[in-house]
This record gives C-alpha cells, sequence and structure tokens, in this order.
DNA sequence: TGATCGATATATCGAAGCGATAGGTTGTGG
DNA sequence: CCACAACCTATCGCTTCGATATATCGATCA
C-alpha cells in the first residue's frame, strides 16, 4: 500500500517525507492518509531494497545567512556537513530507481485488496500501459459487485432479525456500493471511448 | 475498535469467536471485518482485564439429533467428555462481565476516530441511552461535514492541476460524503422525532 | 534584540492490526 | 471407512498507527 503511494508520487518528481506525507493526504484525505510512523520505515525498506535513493537535494537556497557570531558559525558549519544527502534544513530528498520504477509497474497492475490501493491504482494509473488501466478499473468493478452480493446475500438472510441501526446501516451501505458501480461503469465506457 | 465490537456482540449473547467473527462480518461487511489474528489476542486481552469471561457452555442444543449409528453416539460421547470450560466441540464461549458492560457504555459514548468505528457505534447503539445515540450521530455529521470542507479546499487549491483520474476520484468521493450527511441527517430526524 | 509561537521536518517506540498458516474437530458424501 | 469440507482456536512475522521526542525555520511582537 504504502510502498505503491511512495513509489507513485516519486515518479512524479523527488520528494522529502513531510512533503510525501502531505500530497497523499490530498490525493487519499485526510483520513485514510498514512503515518509518519508507517511512511519513513518504509522509506527506509525502499531505500534498502533500492528502489529509492537520497538525491542531492538541488538546494534552491544556496545563500547561508551568516550570523556574526562564532556560535552561529559553527552551527552553519555543522548544518553544511550533514547535508552531504541532504538539503535545506535537514531535509531528506528522495528518487525513484530504475527498479523503483519496474516494482511501481508490477503494483500497478496487481490486485487492489482494499479501497485505498485501488484509490492509489487510479491516481497513478497513467504511469501504465492503456490495456493496464482497463483492467485495473474491470477489477474493481467485480470487487464491488461480489460485495454487494454478499450484502444482498446478508439481508436476505437475517434482515428481518435486524434491529433498525443495523439495517438502515446495511442499506446505505449497500446504496453506497451501487453507486460506486455505477461510476466505475462510466469510467471503464469512458476509458473504452478513448483513443489508442 | 475490536474492543467496541467485541464487547457489543456479548451483550447480546454469548458466543464463541468463530461465531463472533462470522457475526462481525455481516454487519461491518466482508472487508473492514477484523481477522483471527486480531480477535483471538483482543479477546485474551479483554479477558485478562475481566471485562469479558469463559463460560460454561449452556449447551443450547440439548437434542443431539440421533444418528442411529453406533459411530453417531460415540462421537456425542467423546463429545461430551471434553466439556470443562468448553462448549461442543471444544468451543470457547465467552459471556461480557460487569465491568465489560461499564466499558462499552463508555466506548459507545466516545469519540469515533474512523468509520468502522462509527459503524460499530451505530449498531449497538440501543443499549446506550437516546441522548447517547443522538451524540453519536451528530458528532459524526460535524465529521463528515469537516471531511467535505477539507476536499472541497484541495479541490479549491490544486483541482486544475490535478490529472484526469485523480479528479474524478476525488469528485466521486466527494459526492459519496454529501450522501452520507444527507443519510445521517435524515437518522437525527427521526432520532429526535422518536418518543422518549 | 530576543522571546516565543506555529509550521516544517525526521525519527522512533509500543501497541495493535493483518494475512498466512498450522493445528485439531466434526459432519458429509462416496 | 476414508477423504474432504467446514468449523474452531491459536500463533507468527510484518506492517501500520498514534504518540512522542527533537530540532530548525519564519514570522510576530514586546
Amino acid at each position: 500500500m504504502i510502498e505503491l503511494a511512495v513509489l507513485g508520487l516519486l515518479k512524479e518528481s523527488e520528494l522529502h517525507g513531510y512533503e510525501l506525507k502531505k500530497r497523499l493526504r490530498d490525493v487519499l484525505g485526510p483520513l485514510s492518509s498514512v503515518s509518519f510512523g508507517s511512511l519513513y520505515p518504509a522509506l527506509a525498506r525502499l531505500e534498502a531494497a533500492g528502489m529509492v535513493k537520497a538525491v542531492e537535494a538541488a538546494d534552491t537556497a544556496p545563500a547561508f545567512p551568516m550570523t556574526g557570531s562564532f556560535a552561529g558559525e559553527a552551527a552553519a558549519f555543522r548544518t553544511a556537513r550533514r547535508l552531504s544527502r541532504r538539503g535545506p534544513r535537514g531535509k531528506k530528498v528522495y528518487g525513484i530507481t530504475e527498479d523503483g520504477e519496474r516494482r511501481l509497474v508490477e503494483l500497478l497492475a496487481g490486485p487492489a485488496d482494499d479501497d485505498r490501493t485501488f484509490a492509489l491504482q487510479l491516481v497513478f494509473c497513467r504511469f501504465s500501459e492503456p490495456d493496464i488501466r482497463l483492467r485495473i478499473l474491470r477489477q474493481r468493478k467485480v470487487a464491488l459487485e461480489a460485495r454487494l452480493h454478499e450484502r444482498r446475500h446478508t439481508i436476505g438472510n437475517h434482515g428481518d432479525r435486524l434491529d433498525r441501526y443495523t439495517r438502515t446501516l446495511i442499506e446505505h451501505d449497500t446504496e453506497s456500493t451501487e453507486r460506486d458501480i455505477e461510476w466505475i461503469t462510466r469510467l471503464i465506457e469512458t476509458e473504452e471511448e478513448t483513443p489508442a
């Protein structure tokens, strides 16, 4: 999940952790975003696997404002030392590698176990071929239809035994899924009409 | 999350783990259900905390359908032997304690961080007072409106910079949230009309 | 000037969740 | 009688989360 998110965003542009999280929040919504507790370990994992690498920060702020004091000078020096692979203010900027790009294509074509994974596949599907794009959408439709079928089954079995609140919850959920299916169906049609 | 689910279900009736999971799946849907890897540790935690306890399986199936065969009789006998704190077939049946009931009321009134927690609060809200029920619904509405506001904000900021797929995703998500708000609004109205 | 505040940024910890898997039991059909 | 599916409990390794620690930068204001 996070793997796909990070690789997709880094394919767009080089970023550091904090920015990565912000972009992800915009796409996925404030909920269902990722936490730092997952993001930084994930970045470390990906770096160890050679799919991302820390890049020279294109350091757009070359002017170190001199403080005039010894302490200031010393601090500036210390800061400068730490910047071999870091941008200003200790930022660590990551970029995607060729291995990472291959992995991204793999993840885009792979199964979408949960809603968030599908959302990410859709957001980054422009990095894959048209036939893969269609596959993603069709797989999603199948998954949604299966979900709907199970819900109807549940209602059919013990719909009358359920209390008022539970019943309205399940009914609302069912309607939401129906709308999702209509939406994805329209997406598929649009995609099919699009010239190759 | 799981804590609320287990306590709520056990307040309804005494159950064993496997059955607990099945009921949960019916309510929450096949996705967003809980796995055994969370359920059994959670049951152990709750038992250690004295909120649930293993009960004498009240063996509600007094009528062992006689098989007519000797093998059937023998199997039934063997089964009957093994039942100290377990129901038929090694099932471990749990019940809720008084501490557990207090905790349940607490969790019902508490904040619903994610969608699943809200779903559970709604399903079990019949175990709480009418004013708490209303509070749950209103809190949910506030949360949904905040979500909607953030989404609109995102679109307003960089809606034009987003690619086709991302934009349709966010738009669909926004519409879903709007429908959720309409639904919860209707629920609140119904609840307010209900005589105390 | 400096004091403080909020946003930016990296990182780690413990708790809790998940998917896979491995057991063991019971009922069913061949 | 056996094989097989469904039932049931349980644990392992890994991922994720939420909270927290730490530090820097920029702006506001006394």
